[in-house]
DNA sequence: ATGGCCTCGGTTCGAGGA
């Protein structure tokens, strides 16, 4: 089995790219986050030809996310139910006995803004619910743009970012309350090449000059962690013709 | 350089992203 997360930042303008790379890729879980579209604007017919159902919830221009799975769907539930938000960043499924979240953190903005206050408390809300979830699901795994990149390595120039949004203390002190619930960045169970990257700014070349962060992440409680047995980037996608800023992220299990 | 790009909504500029 193998499940993905991918931003795609407009499922509108990425749904050739989604197809391609699921044809290239034939996971049995693809999570996806700002598909910005109405539910009824869902492109449910293109990904059911590929061979995936889908269950998603989503808003105008904004957020949106949605899992796409080969397997069937159950249990299906939007947001956080300790979280009352009319931003649509959640959808939860179980599939194949494993409850999958899919996430959109919120970006944050920058450090002391309303929206970066906003950012804490969701995330906040988002480790007391995961808790009581995990009490419930043995295999949960959560993956999405969680929108902070944990630890030096994860940034292209730790300095210049040591501060700033997505890298600031109080943002990767919640990555951290996630990982004390006993989850595991799955990235990190395995070596990977250094300066590993899943999302790179559309300026200043920096995908060429290879400045990215890591902020795409499938985090796996424990009993799911001792059966993944790989987990990669995919940076393909970011080479392609009006790519997505964020490229997928692939874990695998025996 | 307090920038640079991309998407959306709705018009040709502002907001938001990261």
């Amino acid at each position: 089995m193998r499940i993905s997360t991918w931003n795609v930042n407009s499922l509108r303008v990425r749904l050739p790219q989604v197809l391609r790379w699921l044809s290239d890729n034939p996971v049995d879980v693809l999570c996806l986050q700002e598909t910005k579209l109405t539910d009824d604007k869902f492109p449910v017919a293109e990904i059911a030809a590929a061979g995936y159902q889908a269950a998603f919830v989503g808003q105008k221009t904004y957020n949106g996310v949605a899992i796409l799975s080969t397997h069937p769907i159950s249990d299906v539930i939007s947001n956080n139910p300790l979280f009352p938000d009319d931003q649509r960043r959640i959808v939860s499924a179980t599939i194949e006995g494993v409850r999958v979240v899919c996430a959109y953190v919120p970006n944050g903005q920058s450090v002391g803004s309303d929206k970066y206050h906003y950012k804490l408390q969701w995330l906040d809300a988002l480790r007391d619910w995961l808790g009581s979830e995990l009490k419930a699901h043995g295999e949960l795994a959560l993956l999405g743009d969680l929108n902070v990149a944990p630890e030096d390595p994860d940034v292209h120039d730790p300095n210049l970012w040591r501060g700033s949004v997505l890298f600031s203390d109080p943002e990767r002190e919640e990555f951290r309350s996630l990982l004390a619930l006993g989850m595991k960045d799955a990235f990190r169970l395995f070596e990977q090449p250094p300066t590993s990257f899943s999302w790179w700014d559309y300026r200043q070349m920096a995908f060429r000059r290879n400045m990215g962060l890591r902020i795409d992440h499938i985090l796996l409680s424990e009993q799911l962690a001792r059966r993944c047995t790989g987990c990669a980037i995919d940076r393909e996608p970011r080479k392609w013709e009006q790519p997505s800023d964020h490229t997928p992220v692939v874990a695998s299990f025996g």
